[in-house]
DNA sequence: GTGAAAGCGCTAACAA
DNA sequence: TTGTTAGCGCTTTCAC
């Protein structure tokens, strides 16, 4: 293993003048500049990661906790955590896998350990156990998600209650009266994560202001599921005309099942999901949807964190704007029946 | 930050005692360890990664790298990964999270820089780049998947041979004389990604065998691809009565088109699809499958690696059998028509 | 613009 | 069974 004195002997220089040029910390003149990172080169040196970290008191990691669970989505996950561990690679950061299974522990363990500068928690919930913690720590972090108290906590997250509030304008502009939710499996709701509960709101108070009515349906996905929620739904409300849909593995049954009752979309009733652009292209029926900005959603929770490291000041909450998209799903309200 | 020293204090023993009660490494009297433990508690020490990787040259972190591609089916990734990480946890070590993205420089920088202790590399391509370089360190890795060359190598997959061979016999005992495997998106194969092409190996020289047809088609996911393909695979092969998918987000197109055509499942079409259970279990008709067992990949992974880091012999590659799970999307080949 | 040297917190010989 | 001590490789004062 190359070291850093052994860098030093070989351009002839001492060893705090080969961490200076790596660090950039004071200037150098251009010769011992080129001398020292010639020797770095022909040497294959890479500075230790350990021993930096003690010296320096920073690790350059950044922990991302994910949830354990697989009852939601899990490209978004996935795609999150890829957006974050490359937006970190481009700060100069290594990104520390955690699951959610050790809970708090884990938090303490990287806090203490000072295995990571900072951490970023993915599927927070409203009343979220891990909170007490991060606001004990002086440890940066940010939230993907957003808890029922947000005070000294920095979170990003897309603004669902306005993704609600969104999707039912929608179907109202198109003259839809009757307006159908189909959720995300009941534990999502049980443990009150936020995003669900938001997008409920939003939607909710919306529907209200614009007098239109609105069921909502939490959905396990799949097929079964789906044949008794929507057979429930149309028997409470047979004049059901719009479908909101937060819930990707319930998008496709939906459709399957509208048309196997013959009921044509969307000339006779109209569906908009909350749902990665991608999921809302490659449906059986190309579908108005609001996009769940993954990436996007990754990358701005690394800068806020990046931020917060270089002491910078931060936002204490990010909320992404939702955007919808029309395509095939969504039409005006048939006159005819 | 509380110290080994002091921990070492406020129990009136030395460093080296505390260090030593840690590791287990050398036996300390009963009425000592709990001293030095109920310090450890009180002060709540927590022993700094850093120092520690730096004084026993071992970071009890795993590198986990990932495709930074999304063409291939995410969830499958995800359940992997959780479960390294998870399993990882268990014998003492974190996970880092690396993508694709950064290629063999990946390789080479937690190598060098001492930031893991071994590697695990998913999405292996048959003649991947980043094998010479693992070939040539004397860091431990395992890859999930299996390169053309395993030489030197430790791998964990799914046996995917031995996978084709089990859908084409299944199909065979059922009568079916005329398979069709709709296989991954074209990019997969172009990349050479060793799983697609073994899986159709063994598929079709167990057919050979049995003196079956096959055609195989690659395919993008959704509807649209999906439509164009099966289009082509009737006009060619009209007799067609068997489907092999290896596809996830073929799946449901193709079980929505068969439906379309009237052609039913099992009644006319027999389908059975390589993919995790859980999209088995959810898609329209139950599906016939040989499951991928995503979570034993990353267990057995995690396993082989920790093994090695413990000087124990290793297999070369680890090839985990392949289960069928029949439902309700095969039956015999009708004999009426 | 450069060097010398004192740690950072821990592990693991070596001693006792 | 326990203590003493010399590093691990780097960063960062302090000195020139």
């Amino acid at each position: 293993m190359v070291t850093l004195a052994e860098v030093a002997t070989h351009a002839g220089v001492s060893a705090s003048t080969v961490s200076y040029v790596l660090s950039g910390k004071r200037s150098i003149s251009a010769g011992t500049r080129q001398r020292v990172e010639r020797s770095i080169q022909e040497l294959g040196y890479h500075p230790n990661a350990g021993a930096r970290a003690l010296a320096s008191n920073k690790s350059n990691i950044i922990a991302l906790m994910v949830p354990l669970r697989t009852d939601m989505y899990v490209p978004v996950m996935m795609e999150i955590a890829i957006a974050v561990a490359t937006t970190a690679r481009t700060h100069g950061y290594d990104v520390l896998l955690l699951t959610g299974e050790e809970g708090p522990d884990a938090v303490r363990r990287v806090t203490g350990s000072g295995l990571a500068d900072a951490m970023i928690l993915m599927d927070v919930e409203m009343d979220d156990e891990r909170l007490p913690l991060l606001r004990g720590t002086d440890q940066p972090s940010v939230l993907i998600g957003l808890p029922a108290d947000t005070s000294g906590l920095t979170c990003v997250d897309l603004d669902f209650a306005a993704t609600g509030a969104l999707c039912v304008e929608h179907l109202a502009t198109l003259g839809h009266r009757d307006i159908a939710v189909i959720g995300e499996a009941p534990g999502v709701y049980e443990r009150h994560t936020g995003f669900a509960e938001r997008t409920l709101e939003g939607l909710r108070s919306r529907a209200r202001e614009l007098g239109l009515r609105v069921l909502h349906r939490p959905c396990e996905g799949g097929y079964d599921a789906m044949t008794l929620t929507l057979a429930r739904i149309f028997d409470e409300r047979p004049d059901t005309t719009g479908f909101v849909v937060q819930n990707e593995s319930a998008v496709e049954p939906l459709l399957a099942l509208l048309r196997r009752q013959s009921r044509a979309v969307p000339e006779d009733v109209s569906v908009i999901a909350v749902c990665p652009d991608q999921v809302a292209v490659q449906a059986s029926v190309r579908l108005t949807s609001v996009a769940i900005p993954a990436q996007e959603m990754g990358r701005r929770a690394v800068e806020q964190l990046v931020a917060k490291l270089d002491g910078r000041d931060t936002d204490e909450v990010v909320l992404l704007a939702p955007e919808l998209t029309i395509r095939a799903s969504t039409g005006p309200v048939s006159t005819l029946s």
